[in-house]
DNA sequence: TCAATAGTTCCGAATTTCCGAACTAAGGAA
DNA sequence: TTCCTTAGTTCGGAAATTCGGAACTATTGA
């Protein structure tokens, strides 16, 4: 029978753009990671039904682990459930503004032109 | 016999991040992109070799075609060649600080711990 | 008209994504 | 202990994407 692979987490230094930007490229994983880094819903299954759509166990337990492996994210567990957090702090560290930028603009979301 | 389809550039109020995000999370769309920012290398074949690898045309090619209908750059025919350049301007607009942020991130590679 | 150059399109192979079903892992309850 | 429940992971196959060589289009110049 297998068991489990422990979550991995990439050093600080490890993390990359190019997966950051993978990561974020997908629509789903953003109303996640927004809702991780605002500080609410800490679970997987919190986060199911963000969109319009019901999002799959397999593919929910996907998309964290991408969240997870490119740097965005820590997962741990904590009993039967998982706890994620978001890993901005040191992110800004290493990458400065850029997860504020992505966030900024993704809340811009519709082409709504720039009140000015 | 198929006639070429002219180039489609989306309206600035149409750019979606998603679609930035994931143009931008591939490292030769990015060598590339990051040219064009700079202001050089304007034609698509003169951009061929920009890592260890000299990147096939057809590959090339899409690649421009993704980074263009993401809404990261401008192409026109001129003669036998195609000039293209980099909509920052405009893009910074719409979504202040994040193509600069980008850019910065990928600068920054490897694992470099910051100077500070 | 023909050749050269620059880039695009086609299409098949390889890779990746998606998600249902089966599974693992931990916490109760009896 | 054994069974049940809940939370999430892994497996595996179908669907969608990506990659790149070969053929094609478009333009210039001889």
């Amino acid at each position: 029978m297998k068991f489990m692979r422990p979550l991995f987490h990439p050093a600080i230094e490890d993390i990359r753009p190019e997966a950051i930007l993978y990561a974020l490229s997908d629509p789903e994983r953003v109303a996640i990671f927004t809702q991780l880094a605002a500080g609410c819903g800490v679970t997987c299954s919190a986060l199911a039904d963000l969109g319009e759509r019901t999002i799959p166990k397999s593919s929910l337990s996907n998309h964290f682990k991408v969240l997870r492996e490119s740097g965005l994210i820590r997962s741990e567990r904590q009993g039967v459930e998982m706890r994620n957090q978001s890993r901005c702090a040191e992110l800004d560290e290493r990458f400065p503004g850029l997860i504020e930028a992505i966030l900024t603009a993704y809340r811009q979301r519709p082409g709504q032109p720039k009140a000015d």
